[in-house]
RNA sequence: GGGUAGGUACCGAAGCGGUCAAACGGGGCAGACUGUAAAUCUGCUGGCUAUGCCUUCAGAGGUUCGAAUCCUCUCCUGCCCA
């Protein structure tokens, strides 16, 4: 490929490049590329959001380029206030280092794990005296800090913003100078922290990395970034069924916005966009999974929603002797899908209408379970049903 | 360090001695309608052995028949000044 096509490639589906000219002239430089992105394991999951970013980094080592992934474990532990509205609660060490585990691990699932660098940025700056610590930043202003927008937004909010989390950009802006980027890849959110990275590389006389925003990818909630705070994500580790079920709640303005940044394309506007939604579904779980869990969600999902039809697998419960209602439904819970509810919740859910039986509304928190109920389908809510033995 | 305003449920925010498990909004959940979409409408949103009881209004004490509301001390935050 030439450098030109390599440019071309690797410039799509990216929403800001600083520069494409640098980065033109690095790929003619004709030797493999440097390219790094940074995660910091604040949570043990990578989700769709992540995937975007990462997928990109793929793009690179398939091209030939060093894929360097740094796992920020020092970093993490001061948290990144990109994009965010509070202080982020600090991890321990130990949260840390077992959520970078499971975080490569499933990063591998996208990047080749041969091929790729890993490093971790406490083993720079743990060793790293006051001193040094002052120097690099001696080269941010305040100004600087002061004109990002999530600073300055909880500044004018009335909120405190602590010192250590101004260190974050410097930090990471080291980091492009200890493992000496051509590339950093991140978020469109990353763009200031990246470009601190070009200050630290310029004051250590190395040419600047070339700064490549991807787009922020929306979660399930179709509002905000995906985020495991949010709770509207999905992981990459999640069961296909899990997988399949969050895609189709997602609304259809969302969805476009999928089929962009997660499939690279538009969806076709000639089918229905339920049916498009099945193929997105479809297509996130055979991407994670394999193409037979992605046929096996599908026909599961269908099976499940198409009335009428009680052909799903559900969990089968097993509920003895219990008689009372809001028992049996804790139980089902407790033992088919692993979750607690608490009695009001159950009642609650009860008298709305939540909890059936075989289509029928059970809506006496306080009745008993009808006599015979072997064999059919207690359904909970919305999303969840058990077998009862 | 000085002054001042505050800390209320998942979040924002009322309440300022009893009628407060605490208005209102957001979020979330459930129901109707649907395509597990959107929009819309309705209800719910501390816990329990449940017409009552228990735990919550930063923390610890105190006043009172009675406190989120008053007093004392402590911790935390914003703003102004240094």
């Amino acid at each position: 490929m030439s450098p030109e096509e390599q440019l071309e490639a690797l410039t799509l589906g990216t929403a800001k490049i600083l520069s494409r000219e640098e980065l033109l002239k690095k790929l003619r430089s004709g030797r493999p590329l440097r390219a790094k992105l940074g995660v910091d394991p604040t949570a043990p999951d990578i989700h769709l959001g992540h995937t975007v970013v990462l997928e990109k980094l793929r793009q690179f080592q398939v091209m030939g380029h060093q894929a360097v992934l740094i796992i920020g474990d020092f970093t993490a532990t001061v948290g990144d206030p990109s994009g965010r509205s509070s202080t982020r609660p600090p991890l321990t060490r130990e949260e840390v280092l077992g959520n970078a585990e499971t975080y490569t691990d499933q990063a591998f699932k996208i990047l080749d794990r041969e091929q790729t660098e890993v490093v971790y940025n406490g083993d720079w700056f743990r060793g790293m005296n006051y001193e040094e610590v002052l120097k690099l930043n001696a080269r941010v202003t305040m100004q600087q800090m002061l004109q990002r927008e999530d600073f300055r937004n909880r500044i004018e909010g009335n909120k405190e913003v602590r010192l250590h989390e101004m260190q974050y950009p410097v930090m990471q802006g080291w980091d492009s100078v200890e493992v000496r980027a051509d590339v950093e890849l991140g978020g469109t959110d990353q763009l200031f922290n990246i470009l601190v990275g070009r200050d630290m590389q310029k004051s250590q006389e190395m040419e600047p990395q070339v700064a490549m925003c991807l787009p922020i990818l929306e979660g399930t909630d179709g509002a905000r970034k995906m985020s495991k705070s949010y709770g509207n994500y999905i992981g990459v580790d999640e069961s296909p069924a899990e997988m399949f079920g969050k895609a189709m709640s997602i609304s259809d303005e969302l969805m476009d916005r999928w089929y962009t940044l997660l499939l690279g394309g538009g969806r076709d506007l000639e089918l229905h966009p339920m049916e498009a939604k099945k193929q997105l579904a479809a297509q996130l779980v055979a991407r994670y999974h394999d193409a037979a869990a992605a046929v096996a969600a599908r026909a599961d999902f269908e099976a499940k929603f198409a009335k009428g039809d009680s052909e799903v697998q559900w969990p089968e419960v097993q509920l003895d002797d219990e008689r009372r209602l809001i028992t049996a439904v804790a139980i089902a819970y407790r033992e088919g899908h692993g979750t607690e509810r608490s009695n009001s919740e159950i009642r609650r859910l009860i008298q709305q209408g939540g909890v059936q039986l075989d289509g029928e509304k059970l809506n006496d928190p306080a009745a008993d379970l009808p006599a015979a109920v072997t064999d059919k389908v207690l359904r909970l809510d919305k999303k969840r049903s058990v077998r009862l033995l």
